[in-house]
DNA sequence: CGGAGAGTTGAGAAACCTCAAAGCAGGTGG
DNA sequence: CCACCTGCTTTGAGGTTTCTCAACTCTCCG
C-alpha cells in the first residue's frame, strides 16, 4: 500500500505523444526511442462502465495502461468468493500477473467509462532488448508492483478495520494528488463492497468506519464523495491501533 | 497461494552446473547459454540459522536463489509490527521486490543453515538482452510472483483461520512434494508466530487450529513435525467455510 | 539441572460479521 | 415529468470468530 511515486506532470512532459502511462515515464529515453515505444503502445480500447477488459482464464498477450477512467482487478475463488486485488487510475498498468501463464489470473472491469492502451508482451520484450533504459524501467515497475503487494499483505494481515480504511483513503488521496487532482476532495468510483473486498472487510464495516470518521470530524462522506477535513489526524490513525 | 508449478527434477536436469534455481529452469537454453548464466550466478553466500541475508533499507543490486536451506521474508511497519511475506525453499527466488527501488523493502532471514546464490540485476539484464528465452523466463517468474501475491491477498482477505492454515499446509506439502520430499511428512522450519504472521493470525490461533486438525484426524502434529493423515479431508476444508 | 524460547490451553474481551430493515440515489419507461 | 424499480448505503441488534492475557508445559542447550 505504499503510494506509487509517480508525478503525473513529469509523466506528461516525458511522454507527450504516447499514452501517458508509467512505462514511458522517467526512463531517460530519447525522442527516437519514445517514438518506437509509441508505435508499440498504439493499440487502444474503450470500455463502457461495467465492461470487462479481460476475465480470468482468457488468453493474455499484453499488459494494459489506463489512459482515462478507472479499473478494478479481482481474483475469483472456486467457491465464488471474490477478492479485489487493486484499483487502477490514469497512468497505471495492469495485467502484469499474467505474463507468466499466458492466461489472465484476474478479472479486470471498468468502474467508469475507460480508455485503455494495450502493450503486447512480445513487442515490449523486443524493444527492451534494444533499449536498456526501457528494460530497467519495466523491471522497476514489476518490482514495485511486488513491493506494493507486500504492503497490501501487511494491511490485510496486521491492521484493524479503522487503520485499513484510513490507509486506503490516504493512498487514493496521494495518487490523485500526484495526478494534479485535489488530494482532499474526490469521488470514489467503487462501491462499499469493492472497498470491503479490497480491504478484507464486509461492506457494512466499511460503511460504519466511514460514518465514524465523519462523526470524529476526520472526513465528510456523502455517498461516494469524500472530503478530507483533518489530514493530520487521519494520518495519525496509521500505526496507532494494535501494537502487536 | 497458488502452488508454484516447478518440478524439481525438471529443474535439476535443465541445470546441472549452476545453482538449481527457478531462473535456469525450462527456458530452452542451450549449453553455451547456460554456461554464461552460470558465471553470473556464481556469487555464493552461506548463512547460519538466524542470520539475515539482507534487511529493509539496505542497498540492493541482486536477486537471490535458495540452494539449500530455508528463508523467511518479512516487511516491517513503522510501529514495529511485522508481516511475513513468504517462505522460500530450495530453488526459489527472493528479493524481486527491491529491483525497483535499489533498496530492500523486506528483511530476509535464514530459518536454518542456508546457502544462497546471488544474481546481480545488471548481469541478469545484460544477459537478458542477448538471450530472449532468459528474458521471457525472468519476466514469467516476476509475473508469477505477482499472481502468487494475489493468491495470498485472497487468503488474507476472505478466508477463515481454519481454511488459511489448511491452505498453508497443503502449499508446503505441494512444494516439498515437487522437490522429491515426502508431501505428507515434513518438519516445519518456522515458529507458530511466523506462520501466524504470514496468515494474518495470532500464534495462539495457529496453535489451536493445529490441535483441532489433529483431534479431527486430519493431521498429526508433534511440535514442528507434521504428518498429513487425511489429505482429501484437508483439501475439502478449502472453499468450505464462509460462502460470502 | 536450570533457563530460555517455543508451544498449548483456558477464560473473557473485543472486533468484526450476519441478518434485517429502512433510506437514498439514479436510471427507465410510461 | 413523475413513478417506480433496482442497486447501493446506512444503521441496529445479536452472534461468531479471533484476540488478549495468563498460566502452564515442553524441548532443547549449555
Amino acid at each position: 500500500m505504499q503510494p506509487i511515486p509517480v508525478n503525473f506532470f513529469q509523466l506528461r512532459s516525458a511522454c507527450s505523444t504516447c499514452s501517458l502511462h508509467e512505462l514511458c515515464l522517467p526512463a531517460g529515453l530519447d525522442t527516437k526511442e519514445l517514438t518506437r515505444l509509441d508505435v508499440v503502445v498504439s493499440g487502444k480500447r474503450s470500455l463502457k462502465r461495467g465492461q470487462y477488459l479481460y476475465r480470468a482464464g482468457s488468453a493474455s498477450r499484453a499488459i494494459y495502461a489506463v489512459r482515462r477512467g478507472f479499473m478494478r482487478s479481482s481474483v475469483l475463488h472456486d467457491d465464488g468468493r471474490e477478492q479485489v486485488t487493486g484499483f487502477h487510475m490514469l497512468g497505471e498498468l495492469l495485467g502484469m500477473d499474467s505474463i507468466g501463464s499466458a492466461k489472465h489470473t484476474c478479472d479486470a472491469i471498468a468502474l467508469e467509462d475507460t480508455d485503455i492502451c494495450e502493450i503486447p508482451f512480445d513487442d515490449l520484450e523486443r524493444l527492451s532488448r534494444d533499449m536498456p533504459t526501457l528494460q530497467r524501467h519495466f523491471h522497476n515497475i514489476m518490482s514495485r508492483e511486488i513491493a506494493h503487494d507486500y504492503g497490501v499483505m501487511l494491511l490485510l494481515g496486521s491492521m484493524r478495520a479503522e487503520e485499513r480504511l484510513a490507509t486506503f483513503i490516504l493512498n487514493l488521496s496521494q495518487r490523485l494528488g500526484s495526478r494534479g487532482y485535489s488530494p482532499t476532495r474526490f469521488n470514489l468510483r467503487m462501491t462499499r463492497d469493492d472497498i470491503g473486498s479490497y480491504l478484507g472487510l464486509k461492506l457494512e464495516t466499511v460503511s460504519r468506519m466511514f460514518s465514524r470518521f465523519q462523526s470524529d470530524g476526520l472526513i465528510t462522506v456523502k455517498n461516494r464523495s469524500i472530503d478530507i477535513i483533518d489530514m493530520p489526524r487521519l494520518r495519525a490513525l496509521l500505526g496507532q491501533c494494535g501494537t502487536s
